[in-house]
DNA sequence: TTAAAAAACTAATAAGTGTTAGTTTTGCAA
DNA sequence: TTGCAAAACTAACACTTATTAGTTTTTTAA
């Protein structure tokens, strides 16, 4: 009877993903379920099982999709032209703008990693051990030259990335302030601060 | 037979809800069983009923009581003595001192607020933003004053909580940096940036 | 020592979970 | 039009869930 709807160049797998995206960042990984998702695609449970392997292969696609994301362009951030703060700069606007255009599977992959199953969990938890090292050597570099200031670099990483990942809250506020404000104040706050 | 360990002070149900903090950190609130619970304090899930009402009482309490301290705390540094930037730096301080000694139930205020069945779920939001308003305020009153940069007000209030929260991911990288450092450096990282 | 209250226990319930089996319908290619 | 594969369906299973009922044990107070 119903069928799920295909849109150019996206199989079905893909519409269900996206669905479980916004199902999970809506009432988490655990206490979203397997019918209320087929609800959402317009089908009955047991038919996602055509398309999908089980519940957690959704988790692992989503999660595995926005880290690899972030390490491709950081990566070519990283290793283009221009000093470090210039680099600093481009990563957070990156950040933003990832969380901005796809809040649902970034917000999923920030809060609902705990709930993979091994090996996927600690291939998840390697990946982003990685990215914060590559970004922790990055500030290193930059306080070598002096283009920053000795700050201890782990701590500045963990500010600069907790602060855009709180962009999650932003959903409610977008009436007020237009984005490119956000992202032009959040950058300069994150690198020149707020004392004048 | 089994008996739970009542400390001085320290009723059975606030051993409960110790442990329902670390518990719903771990594995989130909706994953976690009143079974696991029960075995966490040491009895068989049912006699938790003789202490509590129900599975989301527990994350009530743990949700506002948090969410007072903030409220309570952060009055009394905004109504008391001192220049705005100071006041900045004492709410920051305050945040990641809480972050670091109440972590569990911080954790679980932040994360599974979603699972608050109403009218709780509305109250806490609204303390929420409250709480927030009332930072923002702060912050306007700092540009007045030609204390801060003439930023987004709201956008500065963002990035600070945000910053702040990440504190969750801290506990694995403890061993490295000491907590007086991190306290120092982010505070000054969001108030004087990183770039020298 | 005894009576009452508090708090533990076992057993059970009703609802919801992901998933499988087996069957029917749909859509495309020949 | 026929035949086949893809994908939908219904029914069901095995488990787990929070919670209640009823009972027994433990603790407290007189």
């Amino acid at each position: 009877m119903a069928k799920i709807l295909t849109e150019k160049n996206t199989s079905k797998k893909e519409v269900i993903i996206q669905h479980a995206a916004s199902l999970f960042k809506l009432k988490s990984y655990t206490a979203s379920s397997m019918r209320e998702l087929a609800d959402m695609v317009g089908v009955e449970a047991p038919s996602l099982y055509n398309h999908i392997g089980s519940k957690s292969e959704l988790l692992q696609a989503i999660c595995f999709k926005v880290g690899n994301e972030f390490i491709e362009q950081t990566s070519v951030i990283k290793n283009g032209p221009g000093n470090v703060t210039d680099k600093i700069r481009a990563i957070i606007r990156f950040h933003i703008e990832m969380m901005l255009d796809n809040m649902d599977e970034v917000y999923v992959a920030n809060h609902e990693w705990k709930h993979l199953e091994e090996p996927y969990l600690s291939d998840f938890l390697a990946i982003r051990r990685n990215y914060e090292k590559s970004l922790v050597s990055l500030v290193e570099m930059g306080i070598e030259k002096k283009e920053l200031k000795p700050i201890n670099p782990y701590v500045a990483v963990l500010t600069i990335l907790s602060a855009v990942r709180g962009l999650e809250f932003w959903q409610r506020n977008k009436k007020n302030i237009p984005s490119q404000v956000l992202e032009d104040d959040m950058v300069d706050h994150l690198l020149n601060g707020i004392v004048s």
